[in-house]
DNA sequence: CGAAGTTTTGATCAAATTCAAGAGTAGTGG
DNA sequence: CCACTACTCTTGAATTTGATCAAAACTTCG
């Protein structure tokens, strides 16, 4: 269910701020512009529509314009020798087609049907050079997809395919929280070919995941798209990543 | 050996400009200071050495500062309950200690001895409000930190030990050429346990991997820090990361 | 020189990949 | 509305590859 709230607003960028220190875990995000920000946008911003499967935009295509998500889910991907690589999934309140000026350095497809803004990289530019209190807003909002490429590399050393699974499960859950939505299941709009590409794992492997943390009782699937967490101390023991450090912390 | 330019002109901050399309490959490096930054900065900045193996700061720890290498190599990593797991070898030009106000959410310490500029954050804060090219420079950094950590999980994607060693070394063979290092050596100035947690994988598995490709006379290693590439094409079949959008555009 | 630490090598074991086939889903048109 | 088809997903058996445990070679440094 889709947060409806000042849609016609303009763009909104939602972000966990990293600059002032919360309670660690309850990091809620927020909308990072101010309504004279998100009005400027607006004026330059084009509401597009993509049909699930949809390519936005190409790997290599000329750059031309920054995507801000309405309502949907869009993967990031690269297309190797080896297969398919998915660098991450992309929800309402995420920038896209913004770090890669001159050629995008990746695809994006939609994995639901997606509403967006599209906004010319020119304009957003000049903007973005009148407007002093955004680029901090940018600088901010890649801070965390930094922070969540890193998780993503952490969840890619793990060997078990049972931990990737959980880690990714968690990490989906935090995403949602942190969203607002308050969901005893988590949501996984994405098809299995995306995850598994996301995981580094086959398909096949992805299954055989799936199988093993339902027949042991840790998670449950009302369908394909919809999981719940059944067992959280046998869940937080395969998906914990919490340092050590952390884990002293809490002791 | 160092690059010795303007050392005592101030802090550097080293990337490729992701906004200048440039003839893909080809990017060279360059410092994104102006002169009246470096001299901002360098105002506030303090110069300090660290011992091989030195701490620079530890997870968890309140950061209050930010670096910037003059020279050596510095680690940073996450300590996990499974191990520890690198995130990022960082050379001359790189900044760390930024993007994690509050408190730091990995340790860092030093690969080889460092020589750096230490800058009080608050102080950076005060000058970034101040001037408004610096943060496009922070935001360029964050950009090239971004590919980094991406192309990062790109190779932990891979299952063969001997990929993930080729992908390693071709990346460290760009940085160097991007620093404008001519050498035919790629130098490893880190120790093999902190490539090993690099790449996801265990201390023997590395040993294998190097093994594995001496063997076969793909690399040469005159000691254990300095490697050849022997046979470049099967090298390049092994460490190739190339789309095939970009092997089409070759074809 | 010796001792502690690091790296390589070896044998066994566990887990994911591959290849292949079988179930389940969704979308289309009669 | 059902049947057909194409596609996605799950499951199974054999193979490959790295992890693990353990010991030997090599370095570093006092």
């Amino acid at each position: 269910m889709p947060i409806e709230t000042k849609r016609n607003a303009g763009p909104a960028i939602h972000a966990v701020h990293p600059w002032i220190p919360g309670n660690p875990g309850k990091s809620r995000r927020h909308q990072l512009l101010s309504e004279e920000e998100q009005a400027q946008l607006a004026k330059i911003a084009s509401i597009v529509r993509f049909g699930k499967g949809d390519q936005v935009y190409r790997e290599g295509d000329a750059a031309d314009a920054v995507f801000n998500i309405i309502d949907g889910v869009v993967i990031a991907y690269r297309a190797l020798a080896d297969g398919e690589h998915v660098t991450s999934f992309l929800h309402p309140g995420d920038l896209f087609g913004l770090s890669e000026e001159g050629r995008y350095t990746n695809g994006t497809r939609a994995a639901t049907p997606v509403i967006a803004y599209k906004m010319p990289l020119l304009a957003v530019r000049r903007i973005l050079k009148t407007n002093a209190g955004l680029d901090v807003d940018v600088i901010v909002k890649l801070c965390e997809e930094l922070r969540g490429t890193q998780r993503h590399a952490m969840l890619l050393t793990q060997r078990r395919a049972a931990t990737r699974l959980a880690m990714f499960l968690d990490l989906q859950e935090h995403l949602q929280t942190g969203r607002g939505e308050q969901d005893s299941e988590i949501n996984l709009p994405m098809d299995r070919s995306s995850i598994a590409a996301y995981l580094g794992m086959t398909l096949a492997a992805l299954g055989r995941a799936f199988r093993t943390l339902t027949s042991r009782k840790v998670i449950s699937a009302r369908d394909r798209q919809h999981i719940k967490i059944v067992d959280r101390d046998a869940f937080n023991r395969l998906a914990d990543t919490s340092s050590v450090e952390e884990a002293k912390a809490r002791a």
